[in-house]
Formats: structure tokens, C-alpha cells, sequence
RNA sequence: UCCCCAGUAGCUCAGUUGGCAGAGCAGAUGACUGUUAAUCAUCGGGUCCGUGGUUCAAGUCCACGCUGGGGAGCCA
């Protein structure tokens, strides 16, 4: 080992000893040996700061034994290395015997410092040598049960302020954003320079105090002691903190999930789907996946994604799990599954993915009321879920008005698709009334009875509800081959659509299915749909056959409606969409 | 597939009747002990989407194309 060139006892200052021109060796000792350390972190043991860089210059170190008082001869002093990971800024972390996993000390460091412009060791006043507890690596989301202790935060640099002997620097963890304050007094000069210096997106460990601060959004501050810089960006961080295109963010898609307003969309997504499983586990359902590639169209050939399937010719993706779950309804009783959908359709809207998440529930023994009933306790759990989470965020980042999904709770108001067609002509004459005749003219034409409700329509019927609207028995000829027809009224079939308020429109569609044999064969073949390839669905009205009811709900359109959002491709991290498949 | 809109600095955009290519932000340098999209000063930064045309002169007008956005239909 070279030899020690320096020495010093220090006070209570905290003093910087260079290195550099030459190799150095630095020691540092306790001023008072035996000195207890309080449980904890006591600041006043060696900083090794700005770890990221001191790493770079280090080439060894030892720490003085519990004989640290006798002095830098002492033969307590043990050879050890520095680790890879040099993240514990205020601690020594040695390996014993240059193996095996670092241990942390409190205590007397002697650093041999590489000859590198820069390299230095800043220290504050050492206590006794000892191992004593590391400074805990916590997240932003539970600072609050460390205020007064010295911790550990590793994040990425969201944004930078100064104020010239202060640094703000907020720190993003994944978990919450926090301000940690660079006083000029409490850090190394090289350290101060480098925290007014770093980059948007830099990854860093900040080691300090947790101070209890009103000024904060969330109440605290990381009042800072030593800052590791664990890689500086490459180049400029693309998406800045001032407004941005719809289309640049797409492409940036990749980096903009960083942005708080993507944190807290992805963060309410994954609620939603963790209570629909909740819902459905709380109720004796059995979750059944269902396939992703199909032989053949589920409702009809429109608008599948072709795939090669070896030699068995053209597989499809599938755009519903439905005909599946009926099979394992009539196995289980209770299912769901809960996964991709996949829909060729060239739809550019708001509210359209080419893939997309759907969670379908089918049972067995259901009828459509009891299916009605299904849906509306079923959307209720899932928002009062995002809203007993996320009410905060959704207000303060998202600007949602939580109080449009307070309401929403059973029951929704149920009307038939006849009186929705009522009430969507009495809109459409009152809009007509309003106008002078020529203008009027212009309108496209009334709705009548079996047409479609589009989205304007859907609007108009939702607007005077404060919650779901439940829109059931549409015309049977708008609706698949395997709803039930009503029994009392054959035009029309046991569907149900739930109708989202605010115009986020459609989030369900449902329905009682057909358990009659002949009645299903014929409506196979009214539909012009091959017959071969729904045996094995009319097998299960040759067995045993029941009535059964489900539905399907589309995660992304929900997630946008409880969000409040315009379009549903910030609801899932990767859209996918008819002109973008990137990144 | 149809209808509408846009494309200018790294990003968001302005650009007048066709007459020298602009601003804010971001970046760099400096000032400031409480900033919250900090502020202030200074500096650097351009294939005006592409091709062709009209014109003394095109970011601007015309044609075609490319890319993206919004909407319709269909759906969750």
C-alpha cells in the first residue's frame, strides 16, 4: 500500500482532502474513539460523496477496526475493497477479504485515491467504528414514516431549479415525486456544481434528512447530504416540461409513460384490473383464459387479423373469448376470462384500439335481469375501487371531477332500446325546432326504430343520467346470432349495452345467449355462418343446456371514462392502432 | 373506405398582399438562500415534409405524393 501522506483529525467542520498530481492515500479518523452511535443515522460520519464519480477514483480502502484509537499502525486496520455498488453515500462499505457481500461501517476510512482530476473524499466527523444499520432505500410513496431520519431515494432527476446557494432537484421514484433541496453549506463544492448541472432524467441515489415541509405537495423534503450520480442521459431528454403533440408523445411513447400524468393513468389501470379480479374472485367465479388464436370468426367473418397456421391453413386472433366462456360456464358455473382482443378494424376514433383488453364473465342459470344486475354492481366495485385509491391523483393530476363517479353505484337506470329511440327523436326534433328550416334541413335524417345507436345517439340518451345508462333488448336483426330472442317480443333480443356517462359511451355489451338447439341452428343459418365450424358450440345445447348470460367490458374504454380522458390510448402503455404499431 | 385539418429550430407554434427565417420552451454560460412549468442576462440552434409547377421572387399560390391528427361507419 502506498504510503499515507496524509492525517488529520477532524472537527467538527467538514474538511476536503484532494487528491491529486499524485497517488494519495487518505486517512481519516475518529476524533473520539468509543464515541456511541446513536440508533439510526448520525450525520456525523464519513461522507463519501458524489459516489458515482469517487467510484471512478477509488482503487481501495480500508476502515480502522474497533482499535481505531491506537492509531493508523494499529494492526486492526483491514484490507478490504470497495464494491461495485457504492451506494450508500455516508457510509464505508467494505468487503471483507475482497469477497462476499459489503458490509457497512461507520468510521475510520483510509481511501487510496486514483490520480484523477476531481477525485477527492469529503468527510464529516467520524464516530466510532462500527457497523451500524445502512441508510434505508425507500420510496417517495412512504417517506412520510421516516420524517427526521436520513435516508436513501434512488429516482430519476424530473426537473431542476436554483436559487444560487440552493438547489432544488425533484427526485421521481416511480412511486411520487420529491423535492430534495442542495444547500450550498451541507455538500462538497464538486457536488454542489454537479447537482446544478445534471440533466432531466439523470438516475441518481440522493442520501438526507427527511424534513417535514408545508411549502410541498406532499408535505416533506429530502434536505440533502450526498448525491450519487448513477447515469447521466446520453443525450437530451426528449419530452420537456412544457406542452407537446399528441403525435410526438406517441412516438416518444416509450419515455412519456415517465410523465406523472401517464404515472397515475397506468397506476389507476392496474386497479381496475385488480378489483375486476377482485369482483369476480369475491363471487365464486373461476378465471378461464381463453385462446388467442382461433380457427375461425366468433360472430362472423368481419374484420379478423389472419395469421399462418402451419398446415392447418389461416388462424385468426380473437376478437372475443365469449363462445369459449359459454363452454366453460357449462363447466364451472361461474367464469370469466381476461385478456387481449384483437379487431382489424380500420376504425380511427377515440375511442378504438386494434388491441385492446377485455374481461368477460359468463354463468350459467343467468337470465338477462340477473345479468343487468351482474353489470351494474360489477362496473360500481370497479370504479368505487379507482376512486377509494386514486381520488386524489385522479383531481390533482388528472383534473377529474370525482364527483361524477361518487354516483355511480347500483342501481343504473335500465331502458329499452324502444325508448331510447323515443328519447334520441324527441332530441333530435327539439335540436330541429331550435334551428331555422333551411338549417334544420341540413340535419342527417331522423332516427327510427332499428337503427343503430351511434355515438352522438349514445350521447344524448347518457347526458341526463349521473351514472351508466343500461340500454336493453335492441333489435334482434343489429345484434349476433347467439343472443336470445325475447320471448314476449321476438323483434327484439335479450342484449344489454352499458352506456358510460359524460359521452364516454359503450363501455359493456352483453346479452342472455340462445340455449335452444333448433333455435341457435337457425340462426346460424339466417347469418349465412358455417355450419362445421360451430358444432362444438351447438354441442353445448345437446348436453345438458341451460340458460346462461354474460358480457364483455373493454378495460381501456374504462379506464378512459374514470380518468377522464379524451382518448383511450394513453389508458394502455403501448397502443395500438391502426397507423402505429411503435414503439 | 369516406370527409375535414395539419406538417417551419430538439419541442410547441407564429409567419401579414408572394419580398432578409421568428418567438417561447429546451440546451450552454453567468447571477440569485425557498424555487414549485422559478426568474433575470448573454450565446448557439433551420433539408420551412417531398417532388414538380406558376413567378423577377414561394414557408406563403397550384398539382401530385408521403406522414400524422380529428371525425364517420363498425365496435368494447
Amino acid at each position: 500500500m502506498a504510503p499515507v501522506l496524509e492525517r488529520g483529525v477532524l472537527g467538527r467542520k467538514p474538511q476536503r482532502v484532494e487528491a491529486h498530481g499524485v497517488e494519495h492515500v487518505v486517512a481519516l479518523h475518529a476524533e473520539q474513539a468509543g464515541q456511541r452511535v446513536a440508533d439510526g443515522v448520525d450525520p456525523r460520519v464519513p461522507h463519501v460523496h458524489g459516489a458515482g464519480r469517487i467510484r471512478e477514483h477509488l482503487e481501495d480502502v480500508a476502515l480502522l477496526g474497533p482499535g481505531a484509537a491506537a492509531g493508523l499502525e494499529d494492526a486492526g486496520v483491514v484490507p478490504a475493497l470497495l464494491p461495485a455498488r457504492l451506494d450508500r453515500p455516508g457510509l464505508v462499505p467494505l468487503v471483507h477479504g475482497g469477497h462476499g457481500s459489503p458490509r457497512y461501517y461507520r468510521g475510520t476510512a483510509i481511501l487510496h485515491l486514483r490520480d484523477r482530476p476531481g477525485a477527492g473524499v469529503y468527510c464529516a466527523p467520524p464516530s466510532t467504528p462500527e457497523m451500524v444499520q445502512m441508510p434505508e432505500n425507500v420510496y417517495v410513496a412512504d417517506i412520510a414514516a421516516h420524517e427526521g431520519k436520513e435516508v436513501t431515494l434512488r429516482g430519476w432527476l424530473h426537473n431542476r431549479r436554483s436559487s444560487g446557494k440552493l438547489h432544488f432537484l425533484q427526485v421521481r421514484d416511480g412511486t411520487g415525486t420529491i423535492q430534495c433541496v442542495v444547500f450550498k453549506g451541507n455538500v462538497t463544492p464538486e457536488v454542489f456544481s454537479e447537482a446544478d448541472h445534471l440533466p432531466q432524467e439523470t438516475s441518481v441515489a440522493v442520501t438526507g434528512l427527511v424534513k417535514k415541509e408545508p411549502r410541498s405537495p406532499i408535505g416533506f423534503e429530502i434536505d440533502v447530504r450526498a448525491l450519487a450520480v448513477h447515469a447521466r442521459p446520453t443525450q437530451e431528454f426528449p419530452i420537456g416540461h412544457k406542452e407537446h403533440g399528441v403525435a410526438f408523445l406517441m412516438e416518444q411513447r416509450h419515455l412519456w409513460l415517465r410523465s406523472p400524468r401517464q404515472n397515475v393513468i397506468l397506476r389507476v389501470r392496474h386497479t381496475v384490473e385488480k378489483a375486476i379480479r377482485d369482483f369476480f374472485d369475491q363471487r365464486g367465479f373461476t378465471l378461464v383464459d381463453g385462446p388467442i388464436f382461433t380457427p375461425s370468426a366468433c360472430e362472423g367473418t368481419s374484420n379478423l387479423f389472419e395469421v399462418p397456421y402451419f398446415d392447418l391453413g389461416k388462424a385468426y386472433l380473437t376478437q372475443s373469448g365469449q363462445l369459449y366462456m359459454e363452454a366453460a360456464a357449462m363447466a364451472l358455473g361461474k367464469v370469466y376470462c381476461f385478456g387481449p382482443t384483437f379487431r382489424a378494424e380500420k376504425s380511427k376514433t377515440r375511442r378504438h384500439l386494434t388491441e385492446f383488453w377485455m374481461v368477460e364473465p359468463e354463468v350459467a342459470w343467468l337470465d338477462l335481469d340477473g345479468d343487468m344486475v351482474l353489470m351494474e354492481e360489477f362496473v360500481s366495485f370497479v370504479v368505487q375501487a379507482a376512486l377509494a385509491k386514486h381520488r386524489d391523483e385522479l383531481a390533482r393530476v388528472l383534473e377529474r371531477d370525482v364527483s361524477k363517479l361518487e354516483s355511480v353505484t347500483p342501481p343504473f337506470p335500465r331502458i329499452t332500446y324502444t325508448e331510447a329511440v323515443e328519447v334520441i327523436r324527441k332530441e333530435q326534433e327539439a335540436q330541429r325546432a331550435a334551428l331555422p328550416p333551411e338549417e334544420a334541413a341540413k340535419l342527417p335524417p331522423m332516427m327510427v326504430w332499428g337503427d343503430d345507436i351511434g355515438g352522438d345517439e349514445e350521447t344524448l340518451v347518457a347526458r341526463s343520467y349521473d351514472r351508466p345508462v343500461m340500454v336493453h333488448r335492441y333489435p334482434t336483426l343489429m345484434k349476433a346470432f347467439y343472443f336470445k330472442k325475447d320471448p314476449q317480443d321476438p323483434k327484439v333480443a335479450l342484449g344489454c349495452d352499458v352506456l358510460a356517462p359524460e359521452g364516454y359511451g359503450e363501455i359493456i355489451g352483453g346479452g342472455q345467449r340462445e340455449d335452444d338447439l333448433e333455435t341457435l341452428e337457425k340462426a346460424i343459418a339466417h347469418h349465412e355462418l358455417p355450419r362445421e365450424a360451430f358444432e362444438w358450440y351447438l354441442d353445448l345445447r345437446r348436453y345438458g343446456t341451460v340458460p346462461h348470460a354474460g358480457f364483455g367490458m373493454g378495460v381501456e374504454r374504462c379506464v378512459a371514462w374514470i380518468c377522464g380522458l379524451h382518448h383511450v390510448r394513453e389508458t394502455i402503455p403501448f397502443a395500438r392502432m391502426t397507423e402505429r404499431i411503435t414503439p
